[in-house]
DNA sequence: CTTGACTCGATATCTAGGTATAGGGTTTAT
DNA sequence: ATAAACCCTATACCTAGATATCGAGTCAAG
């Protein structure tokens, strides 16, 4: 016996909006699994991880369109193996540098957190410096 | 001598919209070090460093409000180290969490990876699981 | 068999974070 | 001394990602 979750209980149990669920649809983010004679769409547990997914990647700063790329990956058929490995290659260079941006903060916090311990002052902003690998999009003075 | 940068000057380095600077004052976030006679803004190298943080701090899922608490991070009188050591711990609560959602993508990812390289289907998507610790915040509407 | 909570689609509105434009002054290189 | 390339303020507009509202159909409980 498959769960079966209207729209609301849906939304109510990953805490987002109703009409959220109604706009991931609209974008293709997020199907309803059916609909009943009346058209009232029905949703499954599987429905909740997935918006609660999105939801988390957003705070990670993922947009809505990288999200989709995210949840599309797959091994479907074992032909199409080796375009599934590059999408999966860039998406993991981006989270891992994502990864190595927020330890380079982390380590920054906590210097500074040593520094409060030591009541040693600070008067320039120390986290400033955290992210100075910067990718100079523009060029040199 | 300490550089002096004309607004235009400053956008290009760090490579954002001159207009964003304007808006960043506007929000708070990033003064002109001064003005000219005819009221022309005048950056340094600190506000291209200061810029490129934010840049950064965006692409990690922080918000403009989240991005200054950051920035007003330092120790500046020893008596109020206590609180802004609590503010430390806060900040690099968020971190760490964000630390460990995306070590949990990257792990999938590699999973997935290998998957692709030992060409096993999966026709389930293998990222839905990677956040399922989710906070469940409460209700909608 | 009605009433209140729920759902539908369609459309309008909102927030965050910019980006563009208009009308006018300033600097710089020719 | 004049045109190109800046800069100024103020205001309008834009995109992403939601939320709210409207008028109407549906369902469950008394």
């Amino acid at each position: 016996m498959k769960s079966s979750l209207t729209i609301g209980q849906t939304a109510k149990k990953a805490g987002v909006n109703i009409q959220t669920l109604r706009y991931y649809e609209g974008r293709g983010l997020l199907l309803a699994n059916a609909r009943t004679e009346a058209g009232y769409r029905l949703y499954s547990e599987e429905s909740v991880q997935r918006l609660r997914f999105i939801k988390h990647a957003q705070e990670l700063g993922f947009s809505l369109s990288e999200i989709e790329r995210l949840l599309k990956l797959r091994v479907k058929r074992p032909n199409q193996c080796e375009k599934i490995r590059k999408e999966v290659e860039a998406r993991l260079k981006v989270v891992k540098d994502k990864i190595l941006s927020l330890r380079s903060i982390e380590k920054t916090l906590e210097n500074l957190r040593r520094a409060c311990q030591t009541r040693k002052i600070s008067s320039d902003c120390p986290i400033l410096k955290s992210l100075d690998n910067a990718k100079t999009k523009g060029e040199s003075q």
